[in-house]
DNA sequence: TGCCAGGGATTAG
DNA sequence: CTAATCCATGGC
């Protein structure tokens, strides 16, 4: 981990409100970041980059103002979803009263947001020390011979590291961005130099 | 041109 | 519990 740090140094991956932060984390599933932030930017500009705007925006609007992102028509249904849910807790002010592990469960009970979802919500909404397991993180620990399940995985990442949502956030920052150069592709570790690395 | 991207739900074995 | 399939556009 102090390698990455050496190598990165302070990184801030991804700083936006609480409310943007719900609908990026569902936007980018399974998509490039760049597609996901024109949608962003689309939201903006109609007025729909919130929890009340995509609840009371016609569906083809979110639809069009999404469709960079792909799935556009599953993702329209998962941003309804998991904003009408914040809605109906009383909005982000109320979120943000709720201990971690209550937030967790309320996020997870959306049909659309699953564990990396949550997560990441979690942690780069609500600054609550979540760590993200995600494409990138998986494929470096495979790299390294770490063959163990996600939820393993996560507690084995909370421990390592300072239980602080920063410390989280910055850490998965640094995978992200290794695994960029190191392993391209899934296919691409092969020549792997992730494992000369101190965990 | 074909492959892949910061998932999740569903179905089949 | 693991594996395959669908959702879909955009970039190289």
């Amino acid at each position: 981990m102090q390698e990455l740090e050496d190598r990165y140094g302070a990184i801030s991956w991804w700083e936006a409100p609480p409310e943007e932060v719900l609908i990026g984390a569902i936007l980018t599933q399974q998509t490039r970041w760049e597609n996901v932030e024109r949608a962003i930017a689309t939201l903006k500009e109609i007025q729909c980059c919130s929890v009340t705007g995509v609840v009371e925006a016609e569906r083809e609007v979110i639809v069009a103002a999404v469709r960079p992102t792909g799935f556009y028509r599953v993702k329209t249904e998962r941003l309804k979803a998991l904003c009408g849910q914040v809605a109906d807790l009383g909005g982000v002010e109320a979120l943000a009263a709720m201990p971690t592990a209550r937030l967790r469960e309320e996020f997870l009970a959306v049909r659309g947001v699953g564990e990396e979802t949550a997560d990441s919500i979690l942690c780069y909404g609500f600054g609550r020390p979540a760590f993200v397991i995600d494409a990138y993180t998986r494929r470096i620990c495979r790299c390294m011979g770490i063959t163990v399940g996600d939820a393993k995985l996560r507690r084995l990442f909370e421990q390592a590291l300072p239980r602080d949502a920063v410390a989280y956030a910055q850490a998965h920052g640094w995978i992200v961005e290794y695994a960029k150069e190191c392993c391209r592709t899934e296919r691409g570790c092969k020549e792997c130099q992730v494992k000369n690395l101190s965990g």
